[in-house]
DNA sequence: ATCTTTTATTGATCTACATCAAATTTAAAC
DNA sequence: GTTTAAATTTGATGTAGATCAATAAAAGAT
């Protein structure tokens, strides 16, 4: 199996400028707007919000898999004191169950929230990890709290965050599990992430995979050896094309269809 | 493969009179009892709440899967007007994907809420269908909504009644998913499943099933006979024991082994 | 009660994926 | 640049679970 693109070398096209994110297209835009009660209008960054703090991955704290380090943004267990969403670069979220296992949960895109699932309770649920140089919106937990006793508007779309970002993440795991085949699996995963990444690259067609095989395979609950082969057949078949980390999607359609078996 | 108890007939200990749950095992618990704002309490039975609607097998205006028909609660995809927490008996939660393809998605257990997902959103993600005679607790959305712009104590319960339930949910598909094998799969459920009841029955090691193998093997993603494969090795080894209706756990320690592969 | 229909169990076979092992590519270190 | 290590791909083989098929046991109907 001869897969077509395969000579092409110096394809690093790093991106120097990381793309940050719209505030327009993120989930914490609810909370993150000025907010004005009438005529009071509470200044949020002198409150609660901290904009673009940068993640790299020089001071990792723990290697929170096997593989691939990274810096952890906050790690599972621990108080949670503030929710985050990506401004720029993807992050993996590692959950270790009670016999010590280690399993990726999820990956969060540019816009997404991390750690929101868990407001107001105790710990966060899982840890999670920059996958290169990345940057968050960090917001502080005991503040938002104090002020959204102060603006019962804040309260309200909080509300409604915390609802829609419930269902969007049933969504995506319901997009991943109980799929017939790995086939139909991997399809579904690689138009979710395109999806997904699109909100804030604007091209559903195309992404950098800065996921590796290992991350994939563990969330997808396969081994790597297998989604190898599977990528190498979808690149045979002309579903996809790799072009080292850029991953083009050539046939949506039949993705499409091949997911939903 | 003979199992251990086979023998006995007329075991369908039919019980008359069905458990309804306290109201302090549930999940409804932070929006339900009297909300006393100082000296003005709020009458929560003349604004959102019915107590024990009853859900009987019935009138059932559709079939939501292939087989097993039962009262349709609500249906995906309708408008959302309530939201319940079941009083007695068990739901089986079904969706459908975009092609049309149906999948069980959950099941609910007394104490246990539906809907509450898709709270303040258009419209449910799930068709809620009762396995036998069932009662619920209705909360009216709209009503709801009114009464927590007077009490900002109540809007503070329901954010934390929605992250808990988040957290519990993303929980109990965590333990579902990405299993190594469907012995530890089914391990999962079964423990899963009997810890949910115990909430209301108080007893761990027994339930009464009234999920259909077909439900449980749709839900798992294994097909009927392989679930009855596992019924029947699991009974062999000692793990279960299944009396018509009533499963056993014979050895939690063992089973909670299995499912942490 | 008997008959019919549905639901559950067991058997035989076949395939998708895991596993073990080796080669190859890519990235990191020097 | 070269060397070393890590990540990825490809090959060979075995097994878990799907699939097809046939009973067997409940559950309803009459």
């Amino acid at each position: 199996m001869t897969s077509s693109n395969k000579s092409t070398k110096k394809n690093t096209a790093q991106q120097k400028h990381p793309r940050y994110v719209d505030c327009d297209n993120c989930s914490m835009q609810a909370i993150c707007q000025p907010i004005g009660s009438d005529n009071q209008s509470i200044d949020l960054t002198k409150n609660y919000l901290t904009r673009r703090v940068e993640v790299s991955t020089e001071q990792s704290s723990s290697q929170p898999l096997n593989q691939s380090t990274g810096a952890t943004l906050f790690e599972q267990a621990r108080p949670l004191t503030a929710i985050f969403a990506v401004c720029s670069g993807t992050f993996k979220l590692c959950q270790r169950n009670d016999e010590g296992i280690e399993r990726v949960v999820g990956f969060r895109f540019p816009g997404e929230l991390m750690g929101e699932d868990a407001l107001f309770l105790e710990a966060y649920n899982y840890s999670a990890v920059a996958l290169g140089d990345n940057s968050v919106c960090e917001v502080l937990v005991d503040s938002l709290s104090a002020c959204s006793q102060l603006a019962p508007e804040l309260q309200q779309n909080l509300i409604q965050l915390l609802t829609k970002q419930s269902y969007e993440q049933q969504q995506n795991s319901q997009a991943i599990i109980g799929k017939k085949s790995a086939d139909c699996l991997l399809a579904a995963f690689l138009l979710n992430i395109c999806q997904r990444n699109a909100k804030h690259s604007g091209n559903e067609t195309e992404i950098e995979l800065t996921i590796s095989r290992q991350d994939i395979a563990c969330f997808l609950g396969m081994r790597r050896e297998t989604l190898s082969r599977l990528l190498s057949k979808f690149q045979y078949e002309q579903l996809i094309s790799l072009n080292g980390r850029q991953l083009t999607l050539l046939s949506i359609n039949h993705l499409k269809q091949l997911a939903n078996q």
